[in-house]
DNA sequence: CGTTTACTAGACACTCTGTCTCTAGCACTA
DNA sequence: TAGTGCTAGAGACAGAGTGTCTAGTAAACG
């Protein structure tokens, strides 16, 4: 956790105790060690019961310093949402890119949502969605998630791959609520078999049976 | 707001401000009046901006009285949840018993389901789901509704109204969650695209192929 | 080498939380 | 109609959390 810890003198240990080498390197270290200990605290607390005092013990910082990095709960733990979701739309992104057609992306993009949102609710995270007051900052994230869906489906529609009689924004908002049952269902194999009944509603090309087999 | 408003005296007006004939309808009111006031603050000021002093002075009771009520914020809003959630069930219920064929029902339950999630949507309703700790009361809750939503689709079902390929429970998870989608979009008309589109995924009667095409 | 940055501990004036005590009025019984 | 128990209610208090500030130290930066 810690890589140096110099000496606790009698008003305050100056250099705090992860430090690595340049000060941008270390802020952010820091900021890394503030999101976990909140993300940890809301789960094992609930979100109410996180507090400045707690998640800076946590941390390994004092609760002035902690101050120095966020103004208070909601604002780290809006910041730890974000860095997680974040996260998954790195992998999201990836999983699109790598894939051979339009719609094989869209379909990987559904598998590994729904996916996440399993291990998402068998972990048991804390829905800091429900920040409400986080307002902005979260919903530029569903934003570039929704983004995210809504280019692959217009992709896929383009290619003729994926039914075009319903508006993609639509289309993709349907299925990104349908691949969240993932996160209230118990095993991996029903999460599997939602993302394939998301992938079905996709239907064929246009009206057509089927494009093909891409099995 | 308040019925009748007896003397101040020097220790405490000792009975309430709001009250009825018996004391049990007046605990029932002034429940009542806690709830939506906690409805209230957490809707204006997020869910961690709700304390106790707030909602005792919203529902027009001392804070100490909110104590023999509540014992404490979570709780409040849990019940306040509980509440909602069981008023949209009573209107669930009666769309779908009103129906014609269990077929029809399902639609009716779906339909009304997306048009619900579509006004809280709106309304920018408290995403009281979160308080991760509430855990098993709102758990209850909405087992309550994938119940509803798992017994319309085996009344479906075993009437071959509905595919039978996919389990009933999986099948109402689905449709639930894509439902909720009508929460994040903008207009009704797109609320109604959602339903549509969730009920096409019920297939027809014993279906085996897709949702859409089948001629 | 001087300046900037990062941090700590302690303190203060709040607000919020649980809990406890005491009062006054309803709701029964006689 | 009077007496008595029950309990809703107000106020007070100690303990915790908050947000801010000051004084002080030491490493990093240029």
């Amino acid at each position: 956790m810690h890589d140096v810890l110099r000496h606790d003198k009698a008003y305050g240990r100056c250099v705090p105790k992860l430090w690595k080498d340049t000060v941008e390197e270390h802020r952010r270290d820091v900021r890394a060690a503030i999101l976990d200990a909140a993300w940890r605290l809301a789960h094992e607390r609930g979100i109410r019961g996180v507090t400045m005092g707690l998640v800076a013990q946590h941390a390994g910082i004092s609760r002035a310093t902690l101050y120095k990095y966020f103004s208070g709960v909601e604002e780290i733990l809006v910041a730890s949402h974000a860095e997680h979701v974040q996260e998954h739309l790195a992998t999201l992104r990836e999983a699109h890119s790598s894939a051979g057609t339009p719609r094989e992306g869209l379909e990987r993009l559904i598998d590994h949502y729904a996916e996440i949102c399993f291990h998402r609710g068998r972990a048991g995270a804390p829905d800091t969605s429900a920040l409400v007051h986080a307002g902005e900052q979260h919903q530029r994230n569903t934003t570039e998630l929704e983004r995210l869906f809504i280019d692959a489906v217009l992709a896929a529609q383009a290619a003729g791959e994926v039914r075009a009689d319903i508006a993609a924004k639509l289309l993709a908002t349907y299925i990104l609520h349908a691949a969240e049952g993932a996160g209230s269902v118990g095993s991996r194999g029903e999460a599997a078999g939602l993302a394939t009944l998301a992938k079905e509603c996709l239907g064929s090309a246009s009206g057509s049976t089927g494009p093909t087999t891409r099995h």
